[in-house]
RNA sequence: GGGCGAGUGGUGGAAUGGCAGACACGGCGGACUUAAAAUCCGCUGCUCCGGCAUGUGGGUUCGAGUCCCACCUCGCCCA
């Protein structure tokens, strides 16, 4: 069992309980034909299409645009369900809104599946959009698709090559060697993804996977990385800007040279602890430092360079790993200590990143215990120099990282830590050597990909010029449609030389194109502009639609791209600002936050659901699952299979369709279910029992609305009418809230309330009161931004004219809503003993006296005395007695 | 090792410091039915009927699921 959960008893799967539910309707309601009725009809008249109306306030609403796989689950719809209840009350509430939805059209998968099939990746990405885009109409949300956008479509990638040029022109791209997992043996760089193991191995031809020094494209993100600490004009959840903050991880303490002795060179090291400078015992370089192979003694080539190929094998969470043992070799080369100008040996370790810092530390195994452990192994000495307050000048057993006093540091001596680290920084800088400095652990974006589906990188190789743009003229670069997919791991673009093979556009001789392709990342970072106006030719938006519509007011999606995309739309939205192209917009509306580009984002939780696993770790799908066991078996193998409750994922064969849902109950049924599962913001495991509850809701609210009551000869009695309209006026106030806060699940559960306090009204007198028939219509326009289908179809029923969509939000009546008696609870030290019923208006006094009336009170204050008595006005009395 | 978040009935969950368990699932009982499904109605934290109960132990408070401290477990991120 994962996660010390008990498998439910009697949760079975949808195929038993599709079957059971509902039928009973099935004649009068038929929810699906209802769905498929309203999004036809929705869709003729354009009732989502959203123009910018300066008369009109607007809003912009995004949840994150998906990667087109092909396969939209349930947990797909997750983020969109609310995000287009949201939309749906925002427009009901007067906004003009604006509710795009595009693909993420570029990516791996295609490759592969180009591979396989020996289809162009254009062919299986388009046919799995038509069928995503269907599946998204089933939903029946509110995207404006006029407004769609696909980023694989030459018309949306010229623009990534356009800002690319921008870039450049910047100083923000540029080209570098950068480290990348390469296979000797196919002769090309893997993704990530493609390394399996411990042992870095092949995903394809199992070799040993090595690091190697490529030409690469770089954004210069850290340039912004200062900018993008600042966080305080978001709202956003605190965990995603406490990933962002960790990410960007910025720290202070000095930067400085050791020189090599004997020798012109000298290397700089970074560290957040100048005030242990005098405790250095040796310096280490990455294996990767370029002037490793420089200061190396012949005598140690041999068993440096060993030792470099071994940690290029390994990835950086290995390297960094604390449970590992610290290992190095020695350069035969030693450093002078910039302060003592003492001699301290260079070693070379794998526990020191090339790409963190400037690649190389000094050492201070006293005080930092990565240090420590490697003196420890190597037999290197470890001074103290930061006394702890009860040193009692006994060596050091661990590393010793506390707060303390400077000692063994010449003059230095006495210092605190902080002002340690100011009187070195000082120090460095008066000898030349270097000072205090910044660092982040935030690096430059890497954003070329060996990869032929993607947008490709507008550059051309002159042998004679160089690196030269592609002129703004001859964009896009488009990819070739007539390529050929071998298993042979290097892109097409490679092989395909009408694509490859050009002319220099400043010299005319002959050039090579890039044919590496850009991150998709980059397609992500800026495309809440192009919704703005998807076909606007000539630049990447129109600034008087982007200057109504943006910034976004509200962002949704996964908390899985807390840092990557989100990090990345930041720079690209700041450095956009920087271009000036988002002058005219600031101009428009200086009151909006143009320093961001989703200045509200709300991050859902995890749609699970239960897995299944045989001994050896395969896992069952629900079809061979045999739920009459405990524990469930395989109805093949009868082994007793492992229940987990996990992320939806096709691996893990835990995957619920929408469509048989939405082909089966109408699509409100899921999107209820989907927000009735928990808060928003946590996710939740999907139940197929009970989605039961839902199919129940909806039939009987279908029963209540279109059913006429049974008639009543005796007039309504007013106490009844006054009840029906409390709760109605309650109700809409509660779930006013509930919208406004995203409280999805109890906004449901109110109307569920509701629907039962109306299903035992109806039959009686009330309900030929004109009391009932405003009840109703609210009820259904209550209904309406999270059961779309259903409440169009009951507004039609109720006679109103179309569309329930178009309506205002109803505001609730405070008088209506107003109780007129309390319960007041009544605690004697605390602990409930009695209630009394008050009006309202009731004061202090009366309550008082009452309360000290209670039965149970005179009992408890027998031979007792009243001590202290607690009015909380409308709420409770608490007698304290002792 | 550090940071953040979460632990409430058989299950998902509700609860501006003020009646713990709304709403729903499941379960039990009943009505309707030749029978079943569906539907409708009732009950459903534990209890030795005093009370006890929101992971454990402290604290603040008239009053703590909620605030504070320590610990345990789980999850995510960073190392």
């Amino acid at each position: 069992m994962v996660g010390g959960r008990t498998h439910p008893a009697g949760c079975v799967h949808d195929v038993l309980v599709l079957e059971t539910v509902g039928t009973g309707m099935a004649e009068r309601l038929d929810l699906p034909a209802v769905s498929r009725k309203w999004q036809a009809r929705w869709e003729e008249t354009g009732i989502y299409q959203a123009e910018a109306d300066p008369s009109r306030e607007k809003r912009y609403v995004v949840t994150m645009y998906p990667y087109p796989s092909g396969d939209l689950h349930v947990g797909h719809w997750y983020p969109m369900t609310p995000t287009d209840a949201v939309s749906r009350f925002l427009r009901m509430q007067g906004y003009n809104v604006l509710y795009p939805m595009g693909f993420d059209a570029f990516g791996l998968p295609a490759e592969n599946a180009a591979i396989r099939n020996n289809v162009h990746p254009k062919h299986w990405t388009y046919t799995n959009i038509r069928r995503m885009e269907d599946q998204l109409r089933s939903m029946g949300a509110g995207f404006d698709w006029r407004r769609e956008i696909i980023t694989c479509d030459p018309e949306y990638y010229r623009w990534n090559q356009w800002f690319f040029l921008e870039f450049l022109k910047r100083g923000l791209a540029y080209r570098s060697f950068a480290p990348v997992d390469w296979c000797p043996r196919c002769n090309t760089t893997l993704a990530r993804e493609q390394v399996l193991g411990t042992d870095r191995l092949c995903e394809r031809c199992s070799a040993p996977v090595i690091r190697k020094e490529l030409n690469q494209w770089y954004l210069r993100i850290t340039k912004y990385a200062e900018e993008l600490l600042h966080l305080d004009s978001l709202q956003w959840p605190e965990k995603i800007l406490a990933l962002q903050r960790n990410w960007i991880g910025k720290s202070t303490g000095a930067r400085f040279f050791f020189a090599v002795e004997d020798s012109e060179d000298r290397f700089e090291v970074f560290t957040t602890r100048p005030d242990t400078i005098f405790g250095v015992t040796f310096c280490v370089l990455a294996p990767e430092h370029p002037l490793v192979e420089k200061i190396t003694h012949e005598d140690r080539r041999a068993e440096v360079r060993a030792y470099a190929l071994q940690a290029s094998r390994q990835t950086e969470i290995d390297r960094m790993s604390t449970e590992k043992e610290r290992t190095g070799v020695f350069t035969g080369a030693h450093a002078v200590h910039p302060l003592t100008g003492g001699s301290v040996p260079i070693y070379v370790a794998d526990y020191v990143l090339m790409g963190y810092g400037t690649g190389a530390i000094m050492a201070v195994p006293a005080h930092d215990e990565r240090d420590f452990d490697f003196a420890r192994r190597y037999g290197l000495p470890t001074p103290v120099v930061i006394a702890p307050a009860d040193w009692n000048r006994e060596p050091l057993t661990a590393a010793y990282t506390g707060d303390g006093m400077m000692v063994n540091s010449g003059s230095f001596d006495g210092l605190s830590i902080a002002d340690g680290k100011k009187a070195v920084c000082d120090e460095l800088t008066r000898l030349g050597v270097g000072g205090e400095a910044v660092n982040y652990r935030i690096r430059d974006w890497l954003i070329s990909r060996q990869r032929m589906w993607g947008t490709p990188i507008p550059i051309i190789h002159c042998p004679e010029c160089g690196e030269v743009p592609v002129p703004e003229k001859d964009l896009p670069v488009v990819l070739p449609d007539d390529v050929e997919f071998l298993p042979t791991g290097e892109s097409p673009l490679r092989r395909h030389d009408g694509f490859r093979i050009t002319s220099c556009p400043q010299c005319g001789a002959a050039a090579e194109r890039e044919t590496d392709t850009m991150d998709t990342f980059i397609d992500s970072s800026w495309y809440q502009y192009r919704y703005v106006s998807p076909s606007e030719a000539g630049r990447p938006f129109d600034p008087v639609e982007a200057a109504y519509w943006l910034p976004v007011d509200l962002y949704t999606g996964g908390a899985e791209h807390a840092v990557m995309h989100l990090l990345y739309s930041r720079f690209f939205h700041k450095v956009m600002r920087d271009m000036g192209l988002l002058d005219p917009l600031r101009e428009a509306h200086p009151e909006r936050n143009w320093d961001e580009p989703f200045p509200k984002l709300f991050s859902q939780g995890v749609i699970t659901a239960y897995s299944y696993r045989d001994p050896e770790g395969r896992y069952a799908p629900y079809s061979q699952v045999n739920l009459e066991a405990d524990p469930p078996t395989h109805r093949e193998s009868n082994q007793p299979l492992a229940v987990a409750e996990e992320k939806m994922s096709k691996s893990k064969l835990n995957v619920i369709s929408p469509d048989d849902y939405a082909g089966r109950y109408g699509a409100d049924v899921a999107r209820l279910f989907l927000m009735f599962i928990g808060p928003w913001e946590q996710g939740g495991p999907w139940n197929p029992r009970g989605v039961e509850g839902i199919v129940r809701f909806v039939h009987r609210v279908w029963t209540l609305v279109t059913e006429p009551a049974p008639a009543v000869t005796s007039p309504p009695d007013p106490t009844a009418v006054r009840t029906l309209q409390r709760l109605v006026h309650q109700t809409l106030r509660k779930i006013t809230h509930d919208y406004e806060r995203y409280s999805f699940n109890t906004a449901v559960a109110a109307l569920m309330e509701l629907l039962n306090g109306l299903q035992r009204a109806k039959g009686t007198a009330v309900s030929s009161d004109p009391a009932w028939s405003e009840a109703m219509e609210l009820l259904v326009l209550m209904l309406a931004p999270i059961a779309p289908h259903l409440a169009e179809e009951l507004w039609e029923q109720l006679g109103r004219p179309y569309s329930v969509h178009q309506q205002s939000w109803p505001g609730f009546s405070e008088e209506l809503a107003a109780d007129d008696a309390i319960d007041i609870v009544i605690q004697v030290n605390g602990k409930l003993r009695d209630r009394i019923r008050v009006s309202p208006q009731a004061d202090e006094a009366t309550v008082r006296e009452a309360a000290l009336a209670c039965e149970k009170v005179v009992e408890a204050l027998a031979g007792k005395q009243l001590r202290k008595l607690v009015y909380v006005p409308g709420r409770l009395v608490n007698l304290v007695i002792g």
